[in-house]
RNA sequence: GGGCGGUUAGCUCAGUUGGUUAGAGCACCUGCCUUACACGCAGGGGGUCGCAGGUUCGAGUCCUGCACCGCCCA
């Protein structure tokens, strides 16, 4: 085989991965029992986000993992999907082309989209808003493709997927319908998290704290009984019309006498009953609290505790609704004031508003009117809830919505928790913690369009009204459905909408209800329940610390729910790709680094060096001197391996094996060897790939490069084959033959480069690197160990300190020395004379002389003469 | 406010169950074109291991408190 001259990366790269490709030799063998499989349960990316460095970094992270499994004989199941459907899609296809989807639009077959108009969004239908989101996603998992197949990621691509892809559909689907099978999902019409923007209900795990300027505005609430006021410290002024009560906590002395009466809201003159309640923080404001349906979550609380009236202001779209109030002895229901022409004359101006707006408003408006405004506003800084991927602060709207059970399982959920190893240990903590804190059971259905449609139809009543109560469920073999399209078994679709025909859910699944289920949609769960038990439980799932309370929790909920399983008995975190001020990668900061530029400059090979030199779990700042350093490794390894080859390359094959290891240095760098190989695999069972590189780098530069190569070289130089020479040659390709192994889950190209120099066709080894077996100790058991336990350190320290004596001097490595002095601690002496003529070739030395009965610092010392003395 | 992690050389990071003089790479300095590699080789300088206590014959490592940084959760 042709060794090239100089290390071209983008060469040997685009080479190797065409034949691995055409080879298929990351295939899954179906045939091949659960016991020597490795199942990954691989992250899909959300394809319509950008791609960037951190990407490559946690990707990389599970290939070196799978590769060291794959070289130990174990048939890899390393499937990877493409996470497409929910808002990031929809909200690109909404900017590229600049629509919105209004369901009440019909279809437009001759719709053609165009990216980039400017002007108010065009409304389109429903389905042709999916066929755009379709589109984009398919361009942007061509962009994932291409860079994971570059970066030389192992996957075994005939088990790619698509989270909204037929099977997953199908999956998700029947996942839903066990669980309503198994009474484990249910409908309510509650407060539920609503965003404003988005107009669907979203999820505890969904929500995130963003600290915002806000101010505490002091409003005065008269008694009704007396003539007196309480005042009210509140940032949402605007829901005063939607007060409901006013709470005050029980050992509170200052409103203790006020027990029972009734204050009246300031502006609108509304009665509303003053509760005694633990919840009332006397500490926060003025210790009164006024309870709106709804402001937060307590407000829920109290709101049922109490039975108080729902005075609902905010509407879906987060503006104030239109409503009028009246007198309590007519027909006002719940809108009852003592001045309904004041309340609906304030009211009035601000309906149709914003939130924001109405309480700008309402604020304007109290401060003109007497007696209201009790004091100036407090600015303050709070924690207000967002949607993740939100713009606007959530509000609670009662809406009707399907629903998992949780609460009723955090004790099983810990012990599910408690069955997986987490790795590192203490990010189990992070689900211990979320498990621990759930408040909420998990809404499932949101009102959105691009994703999995919520399979279940609804009997309607003879005059048309929704049955929630009467579900009808589709035959199992009948998944996926779109209950938009098609009708329920049994009816016709002329019966769509009629009086006791049957209507739709028009919602989708939360993204996660599908993603939960990555695992049993790789492993065909609903339909091969053969190969589901043949790859499940996974082994590992490589994921990222942030999503533990949302992919990897609600992983383990289905796990349990449909099976009362653990989804994979290992989790590995990687850690994230911070900027150099350590701050993290995002677009809408602007420090995110794309990904293939990188590997066009420095190989993919070095880019993943840098992400394999990160440990488990650790955030690691961005430094692309880790990419050179990455890129003179392969180079080391490529001229190493080259050099080595040439010096035994004329040898007989068949010559260079264990048992013609005879000479003392020789065995003396295998004994090296056989701890690096244990401890690197040792790292690698533990997840360890940073440890194991680290090792494997230890041994291969200043070991085998910068002191074996130089010190077996001159025997490699003898004319004829003498058993010296014959000895160095084999011990040079049985280390090779095993470095070479220790680095290819790391660097792949550059290591199956090389092995087919010269070990492809070894009969104990496999035409490719990464199928052929990770090196173990036993490879080197015929090779005896060497005489002396010291020989190997001896040869470095005499070698060490000549050299020092030689930079001392300015002299090149290559000057003669004339005379070497060796005194050395007797139990060394041995060990000297054993390696003595390598090192004395090596370092040219021509004459020397060794007392090992004279005291030494330390064991050995070695004083080098390149004159004569005077 | 609670929890988790971090703080080691100018920079990025290793430091096993506590054990000689705390390591690597990069950067810097000095040599060296040595019949693999100058993307190299040899050598050198550089650290009060965040701060303060404690346990111990012995602490970067264990304990307590504090400070700062980051993350997660209220």
């Amino acid at each position: 085989m042709d060794m090239p001259k100089k290390y071209e990366p983008a060469e040997i790269e685009q080479r190797w991965q065409q034949t691995w490709a055409d080879k298929s030799i990351y295939a899954w063998d179906p045939s091949r029992g659960r016991e020597e499989t490795f199942a990954v349960d691989t992250p899909p990316p959300t394809v319509s986000g950008s791609l960037h460095v951190g990407h490559m970094f946690s990707y990389s992270h599970q290939d070196f993992i799978v590769r060291y499994q794959r070289m130990r004989g174990k048939n890899i199941f390393f499937p990877i999907g493409w996470d497409d459907n929910g808002l990031p899609t929809e909200r690109r296809v909404q900017n590229l082309y600049n629509v919105k989807c209004e369901p009440h639009i019909h279809y437009d077959p001759d719709f053609k989209a165009e990216r980039g108009t400017k002007g108010a969004p065009a409304p389109i239908s429903r389905r042709n808003f999916i066929e755009l989101c379709d589109l984009v996603t398919k361009e942007d998992e061509d962009a994932f493709r291409h860079l994971w197949s570059r970066l030389g990621l192992s996957y075994d691509w005939s088990l790619e997927y698509a989270t909204i892809d037929e099977h997953c559909r199908r999956t998700s689907q029947a996942s839903f319908l066990d669980m309503l099978q198994k009474g484990e999902v249910y409908q309510d019409n509650r407060p539920v998290i609503w965003d404003v923007d988005f107009q669907t209900a979203i999820a505890q795990a969904e929500v995130t704290d963003r600290e915002m300027p806000s101010a505490y505005h002091f409003l005065r609430f008269p008694l009704q009984e007396s003539g007196e006021h309480l005042v009210i410290a509140t940032t949402r002024p605007e829901l005063l019309p939607a007060c409901v009560a006013v709470m005050v906590h029980p050992d509170d002395a200052r409103y203790a006498k006020y027990a029972g009466k009734h204050a009246l809201t300031p502006l609108f003159g509304v009665p509303v009953p003053i509760i005694m309640d633990e919840r009332a923080d006397p500490e926060k404001g003025t210790g009164v609290v006024m309870v709106c349906t709804f402001g937060d979550q307590t407000d829920v609380e109290w709101w049922q505790q109490y039975n108080l009236p729902l005075r609902q202001v905010l509407g879906a779209d987060g503006k104030l609704l239109p409503l009028s109030f009246g007198p309590a002895e007519g027909d006002a229901g719940d809108w009852i004031s003592t001045n309904p022409d004041a309340a609906n004359e304030v009211y009035g101006q601000l309906a149709g508003l914003p939130a924001k707006k109405a309480q700008e408003k309402i604020i304007e408006i109290a401060e003109a009117a007497a007696g209201v405004i009790d004091r100036p506003r407090q600015e303050i800084m709070h924690a207000v809830k967002f949607f993740e991927k939100g713009y606007r602060p959530l509000e609670l709207l009662p809406a009707r919505q399907w629903y998992a059970k949780i609460l009723d399982k955090k004790d099983a959920l810990q012990d599910q928790g408690r069955k997986i190893q987490w790795h590192p240990g203490f990010m189990s903590k992070r689900y211990e913690h979320w498990v621990d804190g759930l408040n909420l059971d998990w809404c499932l259905s949101r009102q959105r369009f691009f994703g999995v449609p919520i399979p279940v139809w609804y009997k309607l009543d003879e005059n048309g009204n929704c049955l929630y109560d009467q579900v009808l469920a589709p035959a199992p073999d009948a998944l996926p459905v779109d209950p938009l399209d098609e009708a329920p078994p049994g009816y016709e679709e002329s019966q769509r909408g009629k009086p006791l025909g049957f209507a739709g859910d028009p919602d989708v699944f939360d993204t996660w209800a599908t993603s939960s289920l990555t695992p049993q949609i790789a492993s065909r769960w609903v339909d091969n329940p053969e190969r589901h038990k043949s790859v499940f439980p996974m082994d590992i799932r490589p994921q990222s610390h942030e999503i533990i309370r949302t992919w990897a929790f609600y992983t383990i909920v289905k796990a349990y729910l449909h099976e009362r399983q653990i989804p994979w008995r290992n989790v590995v975190i990687s850690g994230w790709i911070l900027d150099p001020d350590r701050k993290k990668m995002s677009k809408s900061q602007g420090n995110v680094v794309t990904p293939e530029p990188l590997i066009d400059q420095y190989g993919a090979d070095s880019v993943r060096y840098w992400a394999a030199r990160a440990r488990l779990g650790v955030d690691t700042a961005y430094d692309e001197q880790i990419f050179k350093v990455g890129k003179k490794l392969c180079t080391k390894l490529f001229n190493a391996a080259k050099f080595a080859i040439g010096r035994y390359g004329d040898v007989d094959a068949s010559a260079l094996t264990a048992g013609n290891i005879t000479q003392e240095l020789d065995r003396a760098v295998i004994q090296e060897m056989r701890p690096v190989i244990a401890r690197a695999t040792r790292a690698f069972e533990e997840f360890d790939y940073a440890q194991a590189l680290s090792i494997a780098e230890d041994f291969f530069w200043p070991v085998f490069c910068d002191n074996y190569l130089e010190l077996a070289k001159p025997r490699t130089y003898d004319e004829s084959l003498t058993p010296e020479r014959l000895s160095a040659c084999a011990t040079l390709r049985m280390l090779l033959r095993a470095v070479v192994r220790l680095f290819a889950p790391f660097v792949p190209y550059i290591c199956e480069e090389i092995w087919q120099w010269n070990f492809a066709a070894d009969p104990d080894m496999r035409p490719s690197i990464h199928r052929s077996p990770w090196p173990c100790p036993e490879e080197f058991d015929a090779i005896s160990g060497p005489a002396e336990a010291n020989t190997w350190s001896a040869a470095v320290k005499i070698v060490e300190q000549v050299r020092r004596a030689k930079a001392d001097a300015n002299l090149s490595m290559a000057a003669p020395v004339k005379r070497v002095d060796i005194a050395c601690d007797p139990s060394w002496h041995k060990a000297v004379l054993a390696a003595g003529d390598d090192i004395r070739r090596t370092l040219r030395i021509e004459d020397w002389t060794v007392a090992a009965n004279v005291p030494v610092d330390g064991d050995i010392q070695a004083v080098a003469v390149f004159e004569q003395a005077p």
